[in-house]
This record gives C-alpha cells, sequence and structure tokens, in this order.
DNA sequence: GGCGTCATATACTCGGACAAATGCATTGAC
DNA sequence: GTCAATGCATTTGTCCGAGTATATGACGCC
C-alpha cells in the first residue's frame, strides 16, 4: 500500500507493450475483486472520488471500469453506482480473469475445479484430434515435445513448450468452442508444474505419457488418444493433490506470511 | 444499411436498462466483426473519423471498443489503430461475444462445434451432480421441467425452462469453472429448439429424456445420469444435424435473401 | 547496405461541463 | 393511515477540446 508509482511488472500486452493507463486500473481491480477485497454486492466509491483516489483521470477509469463490466465482475447503474457482481456471473474462462485468480494464491477448489475440466476436456479433445489432426498440427506438437524434453519442465521453455503441446491437441481438435478454452486449460498446465516444483523432487518423467499421447494422435487412433490423455492429465492432477494437501500443511504451520 | 435511428431491441441489460451508447456501439461493431464485415488483420478508421461517423462521442465510441478489447476482438495501439484480431483469438465463450455470432445466421461450423462441446460437458457434468447434487438444486431441475412440460418447447417460457435445467445441472456440478459455461450451453440448447422449430413438427418427445437425467442425478447414480444426459443431448443433436441439412437445402434454393 | 534519427499519425490521458437515469423522501389525495 | 404522484439529489452517462506518449516508416548518415 505505499505510494508505488514504479509500474512494476504489473501487465503488458503480448507484444511487449507499455502498460497503459486504463489497463493497470482494470488490472488491479480486477485483481482486487477476484481475491475478495472488494466483496461481491459492494459498491464501488464513484467515479469522481475513486479516479481521483487513484490519481487517473474519470476516463481513464471509466475504460478500466468498462473492462470489468465487459468480464461480468461489476455492473454500473446511475444513481446506484458500480456494483461488484456475484461470482455465478463473472466471466471464469476468460484469460484475464483467470490471470487476475492466479496473480494472489488461487482458491484450492479452482485448482480442483480447473484439473475435473481437464480431465473431461482433454481426453474428448485427443480424440478428436486423432480423427482430424491435419500434418501440420503434428510438425507443431512434435517440435513442442521435442523443446519440452529438451528444456524440461524447470525451466521457463520448458513449461511453455508443454502448455504449446496441449494448445495444439485442442486447436487439431477442429472445434472453435474447444480452442477458445486453450487458455484456460493453458493456465491449468502452468499451476500444474507450479504446484510440482513445490515439491522437492519431480515425481515422474512426464515425456513417456506425452509422447504416448502424441502417437496415438498421430496414428490416428480416438480411443487409444483419449486413454492416453486420461493417463496424463490423471498423472498431473495426483502429483498435484499431494503438492496441495503439502503445501496447505505447511501453511496451517507459519501463518505468518 | 437505411440510416437507422431507431434502437430497435438492440442491447438491454437483464434488468430492462435503456441501452447506453457505448453498449450499442459495442454490440453493433461486435456483431459486424464476428460476422466477418471487418476482416481478421484489418484496421478500423481512426477514432475520431470512426466516432465522428457513428455520431457518438470519441469517449462513448473509446469505451466500446474498451469493450471489444476485453472481449479479444481488437487490439488497439497508437499510430497504427485499431486493428481486428484474429478470430482464434476472440473469447468466443464469452456471453456477449456468442450472442453476437447468433445476432444473424451463425455459421454452421459454430453449430457443429457447439453441440461436441456439450456432448463432451453436459454427460460429465450429469455425472458429477449426481453425486454432489444439493436438495435445493432437485427442487429448481424439477420445477423447470414442470414448467417445460407445461409450456412446451413452442413458447418462451417453456425453452427459458429448458435453458434453466441445463444451467442447474450444470451449478449442482459443483464446479466453479462447468458453472461458468453455462451461458455457452445455454446458447447451444437455445439453437436447439430454433433450427427443431424450422421443421414442420417436433420429432420426439423431450421430456421423457429430461425426466430421466432427473431421476437419475436425483437417485445419485452417476453412470445412469451420465449416459441419460448423453441420450438427450444426442437426440437434440440428430434432430438439429436433420434440420440443418434441411435449410440448407432450402437456402441452395433461393438464394435471393 | 545496415543502423540510428526524426517526423508523423494514432491512440492515450486529462479536465471540465452538461445530460439522463434512478432511487428516495416528501408531499398530497383518498 | 395507506398509497400514489411528484420533486430532488446523486451517480453514471455523454460530450468536447487540448495536450501527451508511442509506434511506425522514412530519411539520412556511416
Amino acid at each position: 500500500m505505499a505510494p508505488t508509482d514504479k509500474t512494476s511488472d504489473k501487465p503488458r500486452r503480448r507484444t511487449g507493450n507499455p502498460a497503459r493507463i486504463h489497463g493497470t486500473i482494470a488490472h488491479d481491480l480486477g485483481v482486487a475483486i477476484v481475491s475478495g477485497q472488494y466483496a461481491p454486492g459492494e459498491i464501488l466509491p464513484n467515479e469522481i472520488n475513486f479516479s481521483e483516489r487513484l490519481k487517473v483521470s474519470r476516463s481513464a477509469y471509466r475504460e478500466a471500469v468498462r473492462i470489468l463490466s465487459a468480464k461480468g465482475l461489476v455492473e454500473s447503474r446511475p444513481k446506484t453506482g458500480t456494483r461488484v457482481t456475484q461470482p455465478q456471473r463473472w466471466n471464469l474462462l476468460d484469460p484475464d480473469v483467470l490471470a487476475w485468480y492466479f496473480a494472489t494464491e488461487p482458491d484450492p477448489d479452482l485448482i480442483d475445479g480447473l484439473f475435473e475440466l481437464r480431465m473431461i476436456i482433454e481426453p474428448a479433445a485427443a480424440a478428436l484430434a486423432a480423427e482430424r489432426r491435419e500434418p501440420h498440427h503434428l510438425t507443431i506438437m512434435r517440435q513442442a515435445l521435442m523443446n519440452m524434453e529438451r528444456h524440461t519442465l524447470n525451466t521457463e521453455e520448458g513449461q511453455s513448450a508443454d502448455r504449446a503441446f496441449h494448445d495444439a491437441v485442442l486447436e487439431a481438435s477442429g472445434n472453435m468452442p474447444l480452442r477458445s478454452l486453450a487458455s484456460t486449460i493453458g493456465a491449468g498446465v502452468r499451476w500444474t508444474t507450479v504446484y510440482k516444483a513445490r515439491k522437492d523432487e519431480l515425481p515422474r518423467d512426464p515425456m513417456p505419457d506425452h509422447w504416448r499421447v502424441f502417437d496415438a494422435i498421430a496414428a490416428g487412433g480416438p480411443e487409444a488418444a483419449r486413454s492416453a490423455m486420461a493417463e496424463l492429465v490423471g498423472a498431473a492432477l495426483r502429483d498435484t493433490a499431494r503438492a496441495l494437501r503439502r503445501s496447505q500443511k505447511a501453511d496451517a504451520g507459519d501463518n505468518a506470511r
């Protein structure tokens, strides 16, 4: 809560853009809302006061609110003000909203939910991919797995290669709504590794599972692809659940943090 | 393309609010983009010209662009302008984006994709719901099915009861990301009935299938719920596919429209 | 030919003014 | 005393105009 002016590493678009004010305000407010600092139903201070307090113009603040409103986090009406909506109405599948959730330590329920979703989506997507994949999909998948193998999941490159592989499977499924879930699944994949990393050792070499999925998709076997992917995600789930229990136990010990 | 000033039945929020300018502009531009009137990669006219042409202030126009940008449809940068992004980056699961798709006759691929998604999601959600549903979930489902029975799918009330039932199943799954898919599934459900209605007769009484799903969830049988829901969605899929083929054949005949 | 500098077009930010809507209290009718 | 109509105050919505920051492409220099 220091009067920080350092933009720090907040939000910059993919292309290394400098952060715009409306974007940073939307980011900060978004994080504050999903982390519960503003309770659902609560009404934000009015535009004039709040924008002054945030040291930005009313226009910039309003654009930030438009962004939050577009993602379902708030709702504004004349006279009433801008109210935080109920969490059911939040656009959880929105990449930004999900990122805001993960900006602070996310709710374990959300982690569980994401894994459950992955267990539902990814095997089915792999089956579809086995039927519809084009040669270039296989090229991308193979490249991703090779990068993953070379850099390992301990590196940023390896983790992003992991996400690239899962993205490619969804892409190869040839289903538009499934492709839109890529960022959601990607967030799940990312946090799998994060949680795994909290354990001292990586409990299991992830590569064989991945190659099995790839082989099944390449061979055009939907059912083999489905079960291989189910195996892969299931293993990740078990590892993560173990790490999650452990870190919760640790938290119980030192609440100091 | 007439100089229409009649706001018609465009966008009003759930609560019967009067449409705000930034909302209508976002709606109109959003529809224009997803329907391909502005091609991906294309750059919109600059703020000053475009807002003048649309007869709105720059501020209102900018807020509209913020909304579109929040949903991934456009990306703006100084000097370059505001560019329509590639469809893969669009937030297809966003309720508004989906609604904008359906504002005009949507791409059959999208319809297919939504059904495929439903076939993946809903049986799994029904299975989870059978394990986790609380009494009040069952109350809501029963109420929805009774309304559906009373009003039939030929009425607005009946259709909304249908959506309410599917929503309740997702809600009862106790999985946050799944609940967020409610609007997506709901759009699929809605269009099922629309397409069905294009055929002269309703080909099959939907109620028995629905009650079977309900009974399985109420009895707490995950596998029974899964297969009952798969049956229900599968039947809807077959009916819709038939209607779709028929209407495509009709289109081939009269391209006049 | 490659690299740095500069001009320019564009979105971004700001401040201020007025309009419109809406919830609430006050008033009035019955 | 209850209820409806009405006026008021508060807040968001809309508009305008000016100045800033930034990215891109062109130009000139080495």
